[in-house]
DNA sequence: GTCTATAGCTTGATAGAC
DNA sequence: GTCTATCAAGCTATAGAC
């Protein structure tokens, strides 16, 4: 798996080169898997059905064997087509932490290489926040079907755990494990949006004000990162 | 809602008196509330059919609407058996805590006072450890049924936001539920037990491993409400 | 490729005998 | 309360006309 800034490919199923997928077929494909994520992101794969996706997104019911091969490849899909993106975006920010910058502002650095791609993405689109809250949904499931998110991410995982061994040499491997663990889950948290914060304050806080809770969960990580290690 | 040491009570769905459920159909009931908590944890509440459950509980088809009134008031006793016998040992603990001690001790004994009753009941059985594979699970979630868990734990996260409030009175509202949120998202991290950290260690570190994952957790979160905070 | 119709199965819930 | 048998609805996937 490259993750060179060309190399978020469209999102093709088959290995046998389709030449053209007819343009108005295509926008067929593209409202399926924009339904598909908003309705796996609210109730979860097993909450969904195919007719509810082909019906909201006024399609019909055989299309998702005929496009996606099941319901499974559907899921799939749904997951592959943002992933690279977020994951382009973030080697780019890891590979400009210098080395030999201070500790905490690298550190800092380091967690906003993993969370203001989200965090950009999620003010760029609905459809994005949509997916955004489907992996944080994922990330708390072990099972099946959905387990192929690690796949997805694994790489990048390996990486930053690494360079967080470049930035912090005397953290032990489980520190490290850790403390990338712990970033990951303060990060959904953000970006998983389920009015927690607001019933809790009475909406006076909003779990959708994602800016200002993306400023508190890099403070929080960046020190929690650095007290864990020291 | 009461958190008074005996205010556990065993669970009874209804609000009449039952007299005395019978021993064999008490021991039914408990088998029926194991299995499902164990189903729902690994796959979901959708995932699950009623059948699964009973089959698996050597029970049949019927008890549970017969018992629990249908799927989802099985659910629901399955979160309520256990969610206040958690909540009891977490306020013993935040009603312990000295606000005259030194910050960082005062806030590390906020943080346990937390995720330590999550540790011991990990500790005590693999029925708890499912249970906290599926509190965790829910975390992540925000969809109709699952949402009842907010209902079970929603005082518990006021009396830790306002604890927290006491011990650093110059946190701002945001600041205080972003706190609370992100140590229960870590913590939540810590027993949802998804061998994320298996995979990507070769099994050199395991997420199983509770007590050595709780101990770094606990210095990572009070070193992120601290740092937060100054 | 597009689309209708439907097969074949599983679901949650219940009727009704005991 | 216990238990069998069954219902009506919904499910995913596919066959086959165009």
């Amino acid at each position: 798996m490259s993750f060179s800034p060309g190399s978020c490919s469209p999102v093709v199923s088959d290995t046998t080169a389709t030449p053209s997928p007819s343009p108005k077929a295509q926008a067929a494909r593209e409202r399926l898997l924009d339904t598909a994520e908003r309705l796996f992101a609210e109730h979860g794969f097993n909450g969904v059905s195919v007719r509810d996706i082909t019906q909201q997104a006024g399609s019909r019911l055989a299309d998702v064997n005929d496009h996606f091969g099941g319901k499974e490849g559907l899921f799939k899909d749904v997951i592959a087509r943002r992933a690279c993106l977020i994951n382009v975006d973030r080697f780019a920010r890891l590979d400009a932490i210098l080395v030999g910058q201070p500790k905490p502002e690298a550190v800092r650095a380091w967690v906003e290489a993993f969370s203001v791609p989200l965090l950009m993405r999620a003010q760029e689109s609905e459809g994005w926040r949509h997916y955004l809250r489907l992996i944080a949904r994922l990330s708390t499931t072990r099972s099946g079907v959905l387990m192929l998110v690690a796949d997805q991410f694994n790489p990048v995982a390996l990486r930053f755990v690494a360079h967080l061994g470049l930035l912090l040499p005397h953290m032990d491997a489980r520190q490290r494990l850790n403390a990338y663990q712990f970033m990951v889950a303060c990060a959904m948290a953000v970006f998983v949006d389920n009015f927690r914060l607001d019933t809790l304050s009475d909406s006076a806080v909003r779990s959708s004000d994602f800016e200002a809770n993306h400023a508190n969960m890099v403070r929080f990580v960046a020190h929690g990162v650095l007290g864990m290690a020291a």
